[in-house]
DNA sequence: CTGAAAGCGCTAACAC
DNA sequence: GTGTTAGCGCTTTCAG
């Protein structure tokens, strides 16, 4: 304190040595008083919390989890920050205040540019090292033997061997499909999601059962994939309703999706819900914003992000894995309504 | 690949010395043939990246960044995954789209309990090691000198020092509460924001200035503080309505702070925007999905989002750290009206 | 072309 | 009570 401190903060980062060294103690001394150990004389314990106090020295999360066991810090993996999985990031971090655990949500295939793939990859990354547990929203493959708890949210792979939270996809589809028959439509396309997503594929089957079980007969060009991006999703609208015979009415397989093809028909000078019904799945907070407002089918994302927590904490206190199945209930808006003629 | 590995997946990471036994090739070559070094035989790094698909190897994220001075990893360091932050985060991961760079955000304050000190906390914790630069989200305390290039998005110091983007906080404000004025309030409360930032200052003084100008008296009682959230506006909210002479219209500070003043309204019988009328700032999605419709200030976050985003990019390349202001404007909804009497 | 050795910042045994 | 040593997984000189 009265030396004046070799290292000051400005350029690179305060190490435990540029305490150790202003402290006048030994590396390992300043490590036992910043993790509460033992064994310190309350002398040099308070000097060197003076020091750390005075240079700002906060332990590297980075240094510290090479070396620990545990990092206190649990992950959510996620391809990209879209509004599905800020729904669900939202979730997780406030079922998470209160415990000890920090949270850190890692975005693994922003610069990848590849879809696949991500999840192991991040996993591998991050896992065993970086945080305790993860939580994986979307894989698109089986999750790998994992060094850490995982739970995935919306799997691939159907409540199936590691934990997962998904939610009613077939039911959902089946109910939003059922709505728009029960209108009157007829002739209804459908924007497919991701090619290799389990979700994708039930909300496919939901939407073909329930035209089945309405004696429509299922029209294949009636199907054109959006990937649940709204990228994907202009040229999926765009194609249905380019068609000879176009549909009347659209399920898309998420909100993503729906809000493109309003756009798209919109664009086009059609006029939703008179010229076109839309219904969407997810109905994220975007959702209630477009106009009309969108009729789709609700999963609580902040919910099931705090379920996914709960049974990763659980898990982490050495509990089994579960599944567990969120319902889905069509919510109406304005984006529905009969067909015209 | 004829000789068995002989650690398997399963349990434990696959750690870089595990592909180098299975290949019989030291640890440093393989480190050479992943990261692309010249200077191998096209068999071994063959046989190597061979092993390193067989065993699903990729490095760890935390002892790379160790060794190495960059992770391609840019860091969004918020208090906690709250809509404001999630919108930001948004915006910020399309624009990193393309890009070599990873992005991760870290909630540094969900375990902490504590609202002061998290950004530097955060900073020293991952700055330095783990991400080549940071993006903080309101911080309250200067900046640190930090180890990484740092931009932070709505600051407490206004723009001064390290980079900086931010709202229009006093125009916005002052928009807000003349809208009131203009519709013909006299009696205006106003939710304030955090304490100690400065967005809350500024658009405290620009409800102010507004009042001022048209004439009106401040009264300090029309006054309460909701903290930006949810939680402390619920008693900020009441403790208006609770007033002898309670305002006639709210301009709150956020739009969390405005949904719920509508909540507790509501709550006790009063219709919005017929008995009392509310005015939020940020225009977050729930703004529009809360009913009636907030009406608000609208401050694109996708926006300053990737507007930090590119900011950054340019730091990183060598430029210098700017300040961008973004515009902030009045959206019309359904939550204010003229006064009754 | 390949491997041995050092070291990033930190913690955990084990000495002194 | 405190310091020394080893080592987490990886990259990087520098020898061979």
């Amino acid at each position: 304190m009265t030396d004046t401190p070799v290292a000051r903060v400005g350029v690179g980062r305060v190490t435990i040595r540029d305490v150790a060294r202003a402290a006048g103690v030994s590396v390992a001394t300043v490590s036992k008083v910043i993790n509460g150990r033992d064994g310190i004389a309350d002398a040099t314990s308070a000097r060197v919390l003076g020091v750390v106090a005075e240079l700002g020295y906060e332990s590297s999360l980075v240094a510290t989890s090479m070396r620990r066991r545990r990092t206190n810090v649990i992950g959510v993996l996620v391809a990209e920050f879209e509004p599905f999985a800020l729904q669900l990031l939202r979730g997780a971090s406030s079922a998470l205040q209160g415990t000890d655990y920090d949270i850190l949500a890692y975005a693994g295939s922003v610069s990848a540019g590849e879809h696949t793939g991500w999840e192991r990859r991040s996993l591998s990354r991050l896992g065993g090292t970086l945080i305790d547990g993860a939580i994986i929203v979307t894989p698109t493959v089986a999750l790998p033997e994992s060094s850490v708890p995982t739970v995935a949210v919306d799997p691939h792979t159907g409540p199936t061997g590691p934990a997962t939270v998904d939610t009613d996809n077939l039911g959902g589809a089946r109910a939003a499909t059922e709505h728009l028959i029960s209108l009157g439509h007829r002739r209804i396309g459908h924007i497919r999601g991701r090619g290799d997503l389990e979700s994708a594929r039930l909300r496919e089957q939901g939407y073909r059962e329930a035209l089945a079980a309405a004696g429509i007969p299922f029209d294949p060009r009636l199907v054109t994939v959006g990937a649940y991006r709204t990228a994907e999703s202009t040229p999926a609208a765009t194609a249905l309703l380019d068609l000879a015979e176009p549909p009347t009415a659209v399920f898309a397989a998420n909100d993503l999706s729906a809000i493109e093809a309003i756009r798209v028909a919109t664009a086009r000078g059609l006029r939703i819900p008179q010229d076109l019904s839309v219904v969407g799945f997810d109905d994220i907070p975007e959702a209630v914003a477009s106009s009309p407002g969108l009729t789709t089918i609700r999963q609580s994302l902040p919910e099931m992000g705090a379920a996914a927590v709960r049974l990763l904490l659980d898990m982490l206190g050495g509990s089994q894995p579960e599944h567990i199945r969120m319902p889905a209930e069509l919510v109406l808006r304005g984006s529905t309504a009969r067909p015209k003629e």
